[in-house]
DNA sequence: CATGGATGTTGACGCTGGCAACTTCGTGCC
DNA sequence: GGCACGAAGTTGCCAGCGTCAACATCCATG
């Protein structure tokens, strides 16, 4: 994962003080997006700031400028890195499986899975940290899991495998349904109930099953009215 | 000799009566409260500061250390309200309608209500803003909601109307439908697919009927393994 | 080997959260 | 009625933060 050394192999003997002075950094700029990462998952949101970022990247505090405009566009990297690790940890998941609805369930557990061991992540995207629109490139990433969703969605339709009508509703409610779970372990709701990632992957499996039931075509017994 | 005059006449109209007659400010903490909610609502929360909080009370900046410990106990007192508001505005909501089905659904449309009509407290109840762990009597608050949604689930299910089964599981799926949907609204996921609140209200009136036709009871078949 | 642009550093400014010492004022107690 | 006590608000201070401007250093390119 080492990128480009030339400075990253120095000591190989142990016994000096550790670090040379380099004055350039290899890859600050990632760098600094981990540290930020890093120290919110540490000490969290409050205790982020670009001094501490750089600190701990081992630059002044004044050296991010070189990378970020500001605070924010710090942030707006982490949450770009976000959507992209989201949507493919979302394909990885998907391709093991075949069929609409395998897929669909594999979505969306892997969506609740990433909120779960990725939480800085989770919610520096879908947080409440931006004051500026998000970027045309950034907001594609975003909508990138989404149609996913909807893909899978208008595949099992195809298929006769769910409910006839707009598929933008239907992905709604799917939507939400891992949305909400995902936000509801990222922000700390469900502590007591589910611990580590194992329980939360087998709740997000039963509670996406659950989704698929509902979802699917309608027992013929004539029931409610629509609209 | 006027008894409390020289500062109730000069800044806002007070027009309450004498709720507890405070010393100096009519109701500095409440004002601090509301000071600090429509802070976030005008300029979001990167821009909240005690000081500028301070400020639109008119006191000056080390006022509020008389009434909150910190800048985060501040927040404390805004989710408090902001939960007892919610349940408040589910009971009515609630209140409207008979029935454990229409009920259930009325509670969900009010927790959706809720986060598009008061995204500042919806965002600080469930947000990231905290570091210390919530006093017992704000999880008490918080676990309000909850229960009422548990106390819905339960009845419908003795009523026959909802699958049976461990009733934390269908809870899970209604809180985090809910949940997921107000969370898309309150950060701007769905601004270009619905404005105002009329039509989120007509989503979340449709989105929550479509989940109660998915907890239903279903066709009786032999189905899903348990735990 | 000179040079220019990219990268990192130093120093400064205004603002913030938080603390301590001080002042003002209402209330309970005599 | 008057007085002392303590709560509510003020003033002043400090370290730390985000951000900018000026300066220093390094690397690639000619």
């Amino acid at each position: 994962m080492a990128t480009r050394s030339k400075r990253a192999q120095a000591e190989k003997p142990a016994d000096k003080p550790p670090e040379k002075p380099r004055y350039h950094h290899g890859d600050l700029r990632q760098a600094l997006v981990d540290a930020a990462v890093e120290l919110i998952t540490e000490e969290g949101f409050s205790a982020l700031t670009l001094r501490e970022v750089a600190r701990r990247a081992g630059v002044t505090h004044a050296a991010p400028y070189r990378h970020f405009a500001d605070k924010e566009a710090l942030l707006e990297a982490v949450s770009q890195q976000g959507f992209r690790a989201m949507a493919h940890e979302m394909r990885e998941r998907m391709a093991r499986v075949s069929g609409p609805l395998e897929q669909l369930s594999a979505a969306g557990v892997a969506y609740v899975l990433f909120a779960v061991r990725h939480p800085p992540h989770f919610r520096v995207m879908f947080g409440p940290h931006f004051t500026r629109p998000p970027k045309p490139d950034a907001a594609e990433e975003g909508a990138n899991a989404f149609t996913l969703l909807v893909n899978c969605i208008e595949a099992g339709q195809a298929a006769g495998l769910l409910r006839a009508g707009e598929s933008r509703r239907l992905t709604l409610t799917a939507w939400s349904l891992v949305h909400g779970l995902a936000s509801l372990f990222v922000d700390r709701q469900l502590e007591e109930a589910v611990q580590g990632v194992e329980a939360a992957e087998a709740l997000a499996v039963v509670q996406t099953r659950l989704l698929m039931e509902g979802l699917m075509r309608p027992e013929p017994g004539g029931n409610s009215d629509s609209r």
